[in-house]
DNA sequence: GCGCACCTTTCGCGTAACGCTTAAAATGAA
DNA sequence: TTCATTTTAAGCGTTACGCGAAAGGTGCGC
């Protein structure tokens, strides 16, 4: 349950609304490790709610609909803090596109042409997302959060750039491959 | 659904009972793009022979277990052939560990460097099984279906060893960042 | 001779975690 | 007028998975 644990670390940094952690969290700052969907995030805040490790208040709007804004218990970031250093196993690795080229002998070189340029085009705007991410500076001190979270950024845009690299590769590999 | 066809690839090469493709398919030759659990690889294969799109026979073996082997097939290449062409979306990307680094700067340094070298061990032992899964030899004039193959192992070592430099590097920044 | 690992399939348990869609109600922008 | 934005909720489904144990025989290590 690490979506759990991301909301968790989240909101040790601000308070925030699903609104917020989605729009601003999800969709950005922490998109290059992990990806929720609308739903999840309000079904984990009930769970964590529940739990008593974070609390809301309602905040009365006016112009718009009124927001629940949650902010993490001190309970809460005691759990936070007990998974954070919980050695954590290797995700499981699992790539459609892969299945595809590994048994793509069958398929016509222009076909694997075709649906290599297309995951290109899905890594490049990946890729492009997440040069988009504010980088913490780095000419003042830095700040140890800023560095952390730096690297984990620098991890992303580097895989991108070599699985970028890769497809190039097979596709001009293709390119000058024999038809069966 | 895509261990269905990754199954389906693997029986259009050879014919395989659900013992065989785990341990020869899932647990080495295909494993760097797809990892699957036993249970779940007996039961597709049942939904396989529902659907038409493999056919079993039941081996009688007087020392073993009798072994049912499956052989793809006219319709199981059909559909394999048609799946095999359709885009595919990105999969998606959730890293634990990516979470406790990015929320990592409330522990102390000491903890970060051994969470990170924990996964440095899980990386390096990873990779290491990469190299072991036999790539076809460039010498001769390569099979087409063999250069498919290998590019897509090629993909999967480079990335554990993109992984691996990026986790020494953290490492190294953690061994000399002031404690907060 | 004992225990253990190997071989191969089957079944039963659980279930977390997710994705998609629609709804609501008000505002402000095009 | 129409559309996008803001914010939460809830209902639908469900897949795909992970774990574990059973069965029975063989053959190896010590």
């Amino acid at each position: 349950m690490s979506l759990l644990h991301a909301i968790l670390g989240i909101l040790s940094l601000t308070e925030a609304s699903g609104y917020d952690l989605k729009t601003q969290a999800f969709d950005r700052s922490v998109a290059h490790f992990w990806q929720a969907d609308q739903a999840q995030i309000y079904r984990t805040l009930e769970k964590l709610a529940e739990q008593g490790w974070v609390e809301s208040r309602l905040e009365i709007q006016t112009e718009r609909p009124n927001r629940k804004v949650y902010r993490i218990t001190e309970a809460g970031r005691a759990e936070l803090q007990r998974w954070l250093t919980q050695p954590q196993a290797l995700p499981i690795h699992r790539e459609p596109f892969l299945i595809q080229l590994f048994f793509g002998a069958q398929l016509p070189n222009q076909t694997l042409i075709e649906l290599s340029k297309h995951q290109l085009r899905l890594h490049e705007q990946k890729l492009a997302e997440f040069e988009q991410i504010p980088l913490p500076k780095l000419d003042t001190q830095p700040d140890r959060a800023q560095t952390l979270m730096r690297l984990t950024l620098e991890l992303g845009i580097a895989s991108e750039k070599l699985y970028i690299e890769w497809l190039k590769q097979v596709i001009s590999t293709l390119e000058n491959l024999p038809e069966s």
